[in-house]
DNA sequence: CCCTCCATTCTACAGCATTAGTATGCAATA
DNA sequence: TATTGCATACTAATGCTGTAGAATGGAGGG
Protein backbone atom coordinates (compact mmCIF):
# COMPACT_ATOMS: atom_id res chain seq x y z
CA UNK A 1 0.00 0.00 0.00
CA UNK A 2 2.22 3.09 -1.17
CA UNK A 3 -0.69 4.73 -3.55
CA UNK A 4 0.40 7.98 -1.76
CA UNK A 5 2.76 8.69 -4.76
CA UNK A 6 0.71 10.91 -7.04
CA UNK A 7 0.77 10.40 -10.72
CA UNK A 8 2.92 13.21 -13.04
CA UNK A 9 1.92 13.81 -16.74
CA UNK A 10 4.65 14.02 -19.42
CA UNK A 11 5.49 17.81 -18.87
CA UNK A 12 5.61 17.26 -15.40
CA UNK A 13 7.89 14.53 -15.10
CA UNK A 14 10.48 16.38 -17.48
CA UNK A 15 10.73 19.13 -15.06
CA UNK A 16 10.97 16.78 -12.37
CA UNK A 17 13.76 14.70 -14.37
CA UNK A 18 15.58 18.10 -14.14
CA UNK A 19 15.16 18.91 -10.50
CA UNK A 20 16.36 15.19 -9.62
CA UNK A 21 19.70 15.98 -11.87
CA UNK A 22 20.24 18.75 -9.78
CA UNK A 23 18.67 17.42 -6.47
CA UNK A 24 16.88 20.53 -6.48
CA UNK A 25 16.90 23.84 -8.31
CA UNK A 26 15.48 27.28 -8.39
CA UNK A 27 12.29 28.40 -10.52
CA UNK A 28 14.04 30.44 -12.12
CA UNK A 29 16.77 28.23 -13.74
CA UNK A 30 13.92 25.22 -14.77
CA UNK A 31 12.55 28.22 -16.41
CA UNK A 32 15.43 28.99 -18.44
CA UNK A 33 16.37 25.63 -18.71
CA UNK A 34 13.46 24.83 -20.62
CA UNK A 35 13.54 28.13 -22.75
CA UNK A 36 16.23 26.55 -25.10
CA UNK A 37 14.83 24.84 -27.71
CA UNK A 38 16.90 21.56 -27.38
CA UNK A 39 15.39 21.58 -24.23
CA UNK A 40 11.45 21.44 -25.41
CA UNK A 41 10.96 25.44 -25.54
CA UNK A 42 8.44 26.35 -23.31
CA UNK A 43 7.67 29.96 -22.62
CA UNK A 44 8.83 30.84 -18.79
CA UNK A 45 4.93 30.78 -18.00
CA UNK A 46 4.13 27.49 -19.38
CA UNK A 47 7.23 26.00 -16.85
CA UNK A 48 5.81 27.77 -13.93
CA UNK A 49 2.21 26.33 -14.83
CA UNK A 50 3.94 23.12 -14.27
CA UNK A 51 6.05 24.22 -11.38
CA UNK A 52 3.08 25.61 -9.23
CA UNK A 53 1.14 21.96 -10.39
CA UNK A 54 4.14 19.74 -9.55
CA UNK A 55 3.69 21.88 -5.63
CA UNK A 56 -0.10 21.48 -5.47
CA UNK A 57 -0.10 17.95 -6.27
CA UNK A 58 2.91 17.63 -3.39
CA UNK A 59 5.71 16.43 -5.63
CA UNK A 60 7.98 19.20 -5.38
CA UNK A 61 8.29 21.63 -2.16
CA UNK A 62 9.00 25.45 -2.59
CA UNK A 63 11.71 26.22 -0.53
CA UNK A 64 12.66 30.42 0.06
CA UNK A 65 14.32 32.14 -0.39
CA UNK A 66 14.91 31.85 -4.36
CA UNK A 67 12.08 29.52 -5.16
CA UNK A 68 13.79 26.60 -4.61
CA UNK A 69 12.36 23.08 -5.65
CA UNK A 70 13.23 20.33 -4.10
CA UNK A 71 11.82 16.86 -5.21
CA UNK A 72 9.44 15.30 -2.10
CA UNK A 73 9.66 12.10 -4.15
CA UNK A 74 12.86 9.79 -5.20
CA UNK A 75 12.73 9.42 -9.27
CA UNK A 76 12.42 5.54 -8.10
CA UNK A 77 9.41 6.15 -6.70
CA UNK A 78 7.50 7.58 -9.07
CA UNK A 79 9.24 6.23 -11.92
CA UNK A 80 7.47 2.24 -10.72
CA UNK A 81 4.77 3.91 -9.78
CA UNK A 82 4.11 5.35 -13.21
CA UNK A 83 5.49 1.68 -14.49
CA UNK A 84 2.71 -0.30 -12.21
CA UNK A 85 0.01 2.05 -13.50
CA UNK A 86 0.78 1.25 -16.74
CA UNK A 87 1.44 -2.22 -16.65
CA UNK A 88 -1.71 -2.84 -14.74
CA UNK A 89 -3.85 -0.87 -17.24
CA UNK A 90 -1.99 -2.53 -20.32
CA UNK A 91 -1.10 -6.19 -19.03
CA UNK A 92 -3.30 -6.59 -15.62
CA UNK A 93 -0.58 -6.13 -13.87
CA UNK A 94 1.85 -8.43 -15.04
CA UNK A 95 4.99 -7.67 -16.03
CA UNK A 96 5.75 -10.85 -17.06
CA UNK A 97 3.48 -10.83 -19.65
CA UNK A 98 5.23 -7.76 -20.78
CA UNK A 99 8.42 -9.09 -20.36
CA UNK A 100 7.29 -12.00 -22.72
CA UNK A 101 5.65 -10.07 -25.74
CA UNK A 102 9.10 -8.37 -25.87
CA UNK A 103 10.70 -11.61 -25.99
CA UNK A 104 8.30 -13.33 -28.69
CA UNK A 105 8.14 -10.19 -30.53
CA UNK A 106 12.32 -10.32 -30.49
CA UNK A 107 12.31 -7.02 -29.27
CA UNK A 108 15.62 -7.32 -27.67
CA UNK A 109 18.57 -8.54 -29.39
CA UNK A 110 20.99 -10.97 -27.91
CA UNK A 111 22.85 -8.70 -26.18
CA UNK A 112 20.96 -7.12 -24.37
CA UNK A 113 19.00 -10.43 -23.21
CA UNK A 114 22.54 -11.61 -21.83
CA UNK A 115 22.51 -8.62 -20.15
CA UNK A 116 19.04 -8.72 -18.23
CA UNK A 117 19.80 -12.73 -17.78
CA UNK A 118 23.61 -11.22 -16.01
CA UNK A 119 21.20 -8.44 -13.84
CA UNK A 120 18.67 -11.53 -13.03
CA UNK A 121 21.87 -14.02 -11.89
CA UNK A 122 23.30 -11.68 -9.80
CA UNK A 123 19.86 -10.41 -8.27
CA UNK A 124 19.05 -14.20 -7.64
CA UNK A 125 22.01 -15.49 -6.54
CA UNK A 126 23.79 -12.49 -4.07
CA UNK A 127 19.45 -12.96 -2.19
CA UNK A 128 18.65 -10.24 -0.18
CA UNK A 129 22.08 -9.96 2.07
CA UNK A 130 22.73 -6.59 0.17
CA UNK A 131 23.84 -5.20 4.06
CA UNK B 1 9.26 3.27 -38.64
CA UNK B 2 6.35 1.53 -37.77
CA UNK B 3 4.42 4.67 -36.63
CA UNK B 4 1.09 3.47 -38.81
CA UNK B 5 -0.14 1.76 -35.23
CA UNK B 6 -2.81 4.02 -33.53
CA UNK B 7 -2.70 4.72 -29.96
CA UNK B 8 -5.65 3.94 -28.38
CA UNK B 9 -7.09 5.45 -24.95
CA UNK B 10 -7.81 3.12 -21.84
CA UNK B 11 -11.24 2.66 -22.52
CA UNK B 12 -10.39 1.55 -26.08
CA UNK B 13 -8.20 -0.89 -25.27
CA UNK B 14 -10.71 -2.00 -22.85
CA UNK B 15 -13.20 -3.08 -25.83
CA UNK B 16 -10.47 -4.11 -28.10
CA UNK B 17 -9.17 -6.53 -26.12
CA UNK B 18 -12.81 -8.38 -26.06
CA UNK B 19 -12.65 -7.81 -29.70
CA UNK B 20 -9.30 -10.00 -30.22
CA UNK B 21 -10.69 -12.45 -27.56
CA UNK B 22 -13.46 -13.24 -29.64
CA UNK B 23 -11.47 -12.73 -33.01
CA UNK B 24 -14.31 -10.25 -34.74
CA UNK B 25 -17.83 -9.17 -32.47
CA UNK B 26 -20.67 -7.19 -33.08
CA UNK B 27 -21.15 -3.66 -31.62
CA UNK B 28 -24.45 -5.29 -30.17
CA UNK B 29 -23.10 -7.84 -28.18
CA UNK B 30 -19.44 -5.63 -27.22
CA UNK B 31 -22.01 -3.13 -25.71
CA UNK B 32 -24.04 -6.14 -23.76
CA UNK B 33 -20.85 -7.07 -22.52
CA UNK B 34 -20.08 -3.82 -21.11
CA UNK B 35 -23.20 -3.54 -20.09
CA UNK B 36 -22.76 -5.80 -17.12
CA UNK B 37 -21.55 -4.42 -13.81
CA UNK B 38 -18.53 -6.91 -13.60
CA UNK B 39 -17.25 -5.63 -17.25
CA UNK B 40 -17.41 -2.14 -16.40
CA UNK B 41 -20.96 -0.74 -16.21
CA UNK B 42 -21.26 1.43 -19.94
CA UNK B 43 -24.24 2.45 -20.70
CA UNK B 44 -25.08 1.75 -24.52
CA UNK B 45 -24.19 4.65 -25.86
CA UNK B 46 -21.27 5.16 -24.58
CA UNK B 47 -19.46 1.33 -25.77
CA UNK B 48 -21.16 2.69 -29.26
CA UNK B 49 -19.53 6.01 -28.89
CA UNK B 50 -16.03 4.05 -28.06
CA UNK B 51 -16.75 1.98 -31.26
CA UNK B 52 -16.86 4.68 -33.35
CA UNK B 53 -13.98 6.40 -32.32
CA UNK B 54 -12.07 2.49 -33.08
CA UNK B 55 -13.34 2.77 -36.46
CA UNK B 56 -12.59 6.37 -37.14
CA UNK B 57 -8.78 6.15 -35.60
CA UNK B 58 -8.74 2.82 -38.01
CA UNK B 59 -8.38 0.44 -35.19
CA UNK B 60 -11.21 -1.69 -36.36
CA UNK B 61 -13.25 -2.20 -39.45
CA UNK B 62 -16.89 -2.16 -39.31
CA UNK B 63 -18.06 -4.99 -41.53
CA UNK B 64 -22.11 -5.84 -42.56
CA UNK B 65 -24.00 -7.21 -41.67
CA UNK B 66 -24.85 -7.09 -38.05
CA UNK B 67 -22.24 -4.41 -37.59
CA UNK B 68 -19.16 -6.78 -36.69
CA UNK B 69 -16.28 -5.08 -35.72
CA UNK B 70 -13.00 -6.81 -37.19
CA UNK B 71 -9.51 -5.75 -35.52
CA UNK B 72 -6.87 -4.11 -38.51
CA UNK B 73 -4.07 -4.72 -36.17
CA UNK B 74 -2.90 -7.52 -33.81
CA UNK B 75 -2.70 -7.37 -30.16
CA UNK B 76 0.83 -7.63 -30.02
CA UNK B 77 1.35 -4.60 -32.70
CA UNK B 78 -1.34 -2.12 -30.22
CA UNK B 79 0.20 -3.50 -26.74
CA UNK B 80 3.71 -2.92 -28.08
CA UNK B 81 3.48 0.42 -29.76
CA UNK B 82 1.90 1.58 -26.42
CA UNK B 83 4.57 0.14 -24.49
CA UNK B 84 7.07 1.72 -26.15
CA UNK B 85 5.53 4.68 -26.40
CA UNK B 86 5.99 4.25 -22.38
CA UNK B 87 9.08 3.29 -22.33
CA UNK B 88 10.05 6.47 -24.24
CA UNK B 89 8.48 8.80 -22.06
CA UNK B 90 9.90 7.49 -18.84
CA UNK B 91 13.18 6.05 -19.64
CA UNK B 92 14.21 7.37 -22.51
CA UNK B 93 13.47 4.22 -24.91
CA UNK B 94 15.78 1.95 -23.13
CA UNK B 95 13.65 -0.98 -21.72
CA UNK B 96 16.86 -2.15 -19.72
CA UNK B 97 16.19 1.01 -17.41
CA UNK B 98 13.20 0.15 -16.64
CA UNK B 99 14.18 -3.50 -16.30
CA UNK B 100 17.11 -2.55 -14.22
CA UNK B 101 14.49 -0.57 -12.14
CA UNK B 102 12.34 -3.65 -11.46
CA UNK B 103 15.39 -5.30 -10.15
CA UNK B 104 16.60 -2.41 -8.78
CA UNK B 105 13.98 -2.03 -6.34
CA UNK B 106 12.94 -5.93 -5.86
CA UNK B 107 9.98 -5.92 -7.20
CA UNK B 108 10.14 -9.21 -8.93
CA UNK B 109 10.49 -12.20 -6.93
CA UNK B 110 12.96 -15.09 -6.83
CA UNK B 111 10.21 -16.93 -8.53
CA UNK B 112 9.56 -14.47 -11.02
CA UNK B 113 13.11 -13.72 -12.40
CA UNK B 114 14.10 -17.23 -12.55
CA UNK B 115 11.32 -17.35 -15.36
CA UNK B 116 12.23 -14.73 -17.00
CA UNK B 117 15.52 -16.07 -16.91
CA UNK B 118 14.16 -19.23 -18.42
CA UNK B 119 12.68 -17.41 -20.94
CA UNK B 120 15.68 -15.58 -21.71
CA UNK B 121 17.60 -18.68 -22.50
CA UNK B 122 15.27 -20.14 -24.52
CA UNK B 123 15.11 -17.33 -26.65
CA UNK B 124 18.73 -17.14 -26.87
CA UNK B 125 19.75 -20.46 -27.70
CA UNK B 126 17.00 -21.13 -29.78
CA UNK B 127 17.76 -18.63 -32.25
CA UNK B 128 15.45 -17.38 -34.90
CA UNK B 129 14.94 -21.39 -36.38
CA UNK B 130 11.10 -21.48 -35.35
CA UNK B 131 10.47 -22.42 -39.00
C1' DC C 1 -50.76 2.35 -42.16
C1' DC C 2 -49.31 3.49 -37.46
C1' DC C 3 -46.84 2.39 -33.27
C1' DT C 4 -43.24 0.74 -30.69
C1' DC C 5 -38.81 -1.08 -29.86
C1' DC C 6 -34.19 -1.14 -30.35
C1' DA C 7 -29.76 -0.28 -32.92
C1' DT C 8 -27.18 3.39 -34.17
C1' DT C 9 -25.82 8.29 -34.53
C1' DC C 10 -25.59 13.09 -32.92
C1' DT C 11 -24.74 16.32 -29.65
C1' DA C 12 -23.18 17.97 -25.37
C1' DC C 13 -20.55 18.52 -21.42
C1' DA C 14 -17.23 17.89 -17.65
C1' DG C 15 -12.50 17.17 -16.50
C1' DC C 16 -7.77 17.28 -17.40
C1' DA C 17 -3.27 18.38 -19.99
C1' DT C 18 -0.93 21.69 -22.47
C1' DT C 19 0.10 26.14 -23.82
C1' DA C 20 0.57 30.85 -23.24
C1' DG C 21 -1.20 35.80 -22.88
C1' DT C 22 -2.09 39.13 -19.36
C1' DA C 23 -1.65 41.04 -14.90
C1' DT C 24 0.73 41.97 -10.58
C1' DG C 25 4.12 43.23 -7.56
C1' DC C 26 8.71 44.03 -6.05
C1' DA C 27 13.33 45.93 -6.65
C1' DA C 28 16.71 48.53 -8.76
C1' DT C 29 17.47 52.70 -11.01
C1' DA C 30 17.13 57.15 -12.99
C1' DT D 1 9.57 59.36 -6.38
C1' DA D 2 8.40 57.65 -11.08
C1' DT D 3 9.98 54.10 -14.26
C1' DT D 4 11.28 49.99 -15.94
C1' DG D 5 12.25 45.13 -15.85
C1' DC D 6 11.76 40.69 -14.31
C1' DA D 7 9.82 36.93 -11.22
C1' DT D 8 5.66 35.09 -10.24
C1' DA D 9 0.49 34.52 -10.39
C1' DC D 10 -3.92 34.62 -12.74
C1' DT D 11 -6.79 33.61 -16.60
C1' DA D 12 -8.01 31.77 -20.84
C1' DA D 13 -8.20 28.87 -24.85
C1' DT D 14 -7.57 24.48 -27.13
C1' DG D 15 -7.94 19.69 -27.62
C1' DC D 16 -8.59 15.01 -25.91
C1' DT D 17 -10.99 11.45 -22.96
C1' DG D 18 -14.90 9.68 -20.75
C1' DT D 19 -19.65 9.73 -20.23
C1' DA D 20 -24.20 9.78 -21.59
C1' DG D 21 -28.83 12.00 -23.01
C1' DA D 22 -31.51 13.04 -27.07
C1' DA D 23 -32.53 12.15 -31.84
C1' DT D 24 -33.11 9.14 -35.79
C1' DG D 25 -34.46 5.43 -38.51
C1' DG D 26 -35.78 0.89 -39.77
C1' DA D 27 -38.27 -3.60 -38.81
C1' DG D 28 -41.90 -6.04 -36.99
C1' DG D 29 -46.73 -6.21 -34.96
C1' DG D 30 -51.18 -4.78 -34.67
Amino acid sequence: MQQEIPKVTERELEIMEIIWQNREMSAVDIAAHFLRPENGAHFKNTTYTFIKRLVEKGVIERREPGFRCLPLFGRDQILLSETKSFIDRVYQGSFNQLFAQFIENRVLSDGELKKLRDLIDKTVKGGDDNA
